[in-house]
DNA sequence: TCTCTTTTTACGGAAAACCGTAAGGAATAG
DNA sequence: CTATTCCTTACGGTTTTCCGTAAAAAGAGA
């Protein structure tokens, strides 16, 4: 089993349970820290005492306060954990739910394991350490289905990035420079105004600003 | 100190840590509850068996799984509790830190305390149980300037409204109709459109969509 | 009452969204 | 290679938003 364990979660209660569930599990070492830059010192320590991390729990978001971070989110943590060492086995413990983000997480950063927070999570961290730990990735059983594509009503990458800029209330004039800018295709005012229509037909939506009132429920952005 | 503590919380890993908590306070008994139909069943068993619980501890927002729940959410929770004890102590401990609604559950609900969920809540979470336990209300440090009034956004019911109206895609001409109708007033497609543009104004907004996903995300609809 | 201020309503032109049609291009099957 | 299909782009007309100006109505204070 993992005997050397690092914990990235802001809220005390729950790194409370995450510490008293790990030594459960009889692991040797257990640390934990309420931010992102303390995660990545101790990490980087640990790297430098080399007797790094065998896995790194972390939560994906971290509440602003008072004190000034560099690393702001799991995200950013994940990818400066990577950046030092590919291999770290990565498992997050969160109360994100988006299909797409969740999916960007194994797709992109190639973290080892998700554990959705919810009623029996706890079972589920277990059960996620011990898949990690035999090579295996692990997602709580009732995310799976996200990873599927075609459970995903049809909306894809440039769709999601489509709806973001709206909800940023940019135009679709402003897109089409933007996309073209980018190299995103299609960038023609035309073809995102289709694609616009696409979704807002896909999503029974009236117009463009119900169309963001309901994705933003769905939790799609 | 209390004798007999109820607790109403979905996610396992802080039900673990509050009832941890509770045990350093040397607490009789500790019950604890994922779902707020159980937490108001044991409640009521504990009326019936004249020897009530002496505080409630609770979440607010309770995530929805595949049972069926009568009470979905903590605010419908301490409705249904006062009804049967406009006494009983009630600890409210949630991520919430919208303004509103935090002030009236003191209000309306009459709150016992309200403990914010974040770095050091636990340590918060025991000084509002000695402070209740001595029959004074309690609130988050961090949170109690959103007591104080004059943190008014300047937004009524009727700004309210008209952010519903457009999050469903309703155009400003319809609005103008059903105001009309509804006898709300201003009605006019010129005022409507004058308080849309003043609350884009007011939340920096570059259009109706941007808008719509600015308040949504600030939780104003 | 009258005056001053604020709110509501009206209107008009520019910009953007909305929506249908159609042409151009790339990918694919035969 | 050709035919078909799907995706992308172009275009134009209608509707709605956007934003300024200004008049009418309502409210406040003396």
């Amino acid at each position: 089993m993992f005997t050397k364990i690092l914990v990235a979660e802001d809220f005390d209660s729950i790194n409370i349970a995450l510490v008293q569930t790990l030594q459960t599990l009889d692991i040797d070492t257990i640390e934990y820290t309420k931010y992102c830059d303390d995660a990545l010192l101790k990490y980087k320590k640990s790297i430098a005492d080399t007797n790094p991390f065998d896995l790194v729990i972390t939560d994906l978001s971290f509440v602003q306060d008072y004190r000034e971070v560099a690393i702001a989110s799991g995200n950013q943590l994940i990818d400066a954990l990577r950046a030092l060492n590919p291999n770290v086995k990565i498992l997050v413990y969160s109360v994100e739910n988006r299909a797409h983000n969740i999916r960007l997480l194994f797709e992109d950063k190639n973290i080892n394991g998700y554990v959705h927070k919810s009623r029996n999570s706890i079972s589920q961290l277990k059960t996620a350490i011990t898949h990690i730990y035999n090579g295996s990735n692990y997602i709580s059983p009732e995310l799976e289905h996200l990873l599927h594509k075609q459970n995903n009503l049809e909306i894809d990458r440039y769709d999601i990035s489509l709806l973001q800029y709206l909800a940023q209330g940019k135009s679709i004039d402003d897109m089409a420079t933007t996309f073209l800018q980018l190299n995103i295709k299609p960038n023609s005012k035309s073809s995102i105004e289709k694609r616009v229509a696409r979704l807002k037909d896909l999503f029974k939506a009236h117009n463009n600003i119900h169309l963001i009132a309901i994705v933003k429920d769905l939790g799609i952005i």
